[in-house]
DNA sequence: TTGGAATAGTAGCATAAGCCACTAAATAAT
DNA sequence: ATTATTTAGTGGCTTATGCTACTATTCCAA
């Protein structure tokens, strides 16, 4: 009497675990447990990997305006700006008014922030590298594309 | 000069998008964006769908210990205690002492909580049928395979 | 040119999630 | 039996994210 409603799982009782078969409840469980695994491994820099995924961005866009970079970690602005707290604080990346445009403020690697992407990256490397041991390297991208497509205009607009 | 570090991508310079080498942020990406999905189609229940997610596993597990259901969701005890918050707060869930061991509080679903449940229940479906229809099922079950092998005992051995 | 719409950020509040330190209760070891 | 150890939770602090309301600029149209 106990699982008569449930996600579309075979059967049920304990262990039919109804959650694996949500597509979001899986995605945040592999989200909260690869975040711990990278986050261990980035330690010594003391960066966490989602602020490694900030600096990698910055830098790769090369100084970006809130709004541009917010966007491009899919990212909602004032959780992104939120985000950027620690750095800011920490000295790692700057705010810099754009002169042409005053409402527009682009983020900044300092030299610190910098020297710290660069630092944490040899980390992000193994990091990556044991992923990809422990995966498959083929696997893993083929697992970064399906994602990719969950990230895309064409998945939005289907969903 | 601007990009001769960066995570194993090919060229680079803008539109590189180095980060999407990470397998960590295209989780995280990933995760973010399915979030807010779900969470639109769940919005009619006043529940966010990491807390249907709560419920459901609270439901088939059967009034499960604080330390099983945070166990069954690979998170923290802590984590998991602060986010069953909102959800006693508007009483869809307790807590009660296990008698046999003082220690232990099990998480009971409370008479509101099972019908919030089954309410938000209906809209669960009508997500996932979005998504399976958006992404394929076939497709998803492969992509749900491979994130359970990503929570798995096996991955966090061989990492 | 001036008032309204759009754009870029900021501020505050709320949930999600992890870590560490601490308490309480049960168990094992001596 | 008394102490040491382990197990289960709690509390507080921190970061991650999102939403909404509000401010500052810029732009566009009448």
């Amino acid at each position: 009497m106990k699982n008569d409603i449930k996600p579309r799982a075979p059967k049920s009782g304990a262990g039919a675990e109804m959650l694996s078969y949500c597509n979001n409840a899986s995605l945040r469980k592999a989200a909260r447990r690869l975040g711990k695994l990278y986050d261990a491994v980035l330690e010594p820099s003391g960066l966490k990997a989602t602020q490694f995924s900030l600096l990698t961005q910055i830098f790769d866009l090369g100084s970006p305006t809130m709004a541009g970079l917010a966007k491009s970690l899919l990212m909602d602005l004032s959780a992104m700006r939120h985000s950027l707290g620690p750095l800011m604080r920490d000295g790692l990346v700057r705010l810099r008014v754009e002169p042409k445009d005053r409402r527009v403020k682009r983020v900044i690697l300092t030299p610190a922030g910098v020297a710290k992407f660069e630092e944490a990256m040899q980390l992000w490397q193994k990091a990556q590298g044991r992923f990809e041991k422990a995966f498959g390297s083929a696997r893993a991208a083929k697992l970064r594309s399906e994602l990719k497509f969950l990230t895309s205009e064409g998945f939005d607009d289907a969903f």
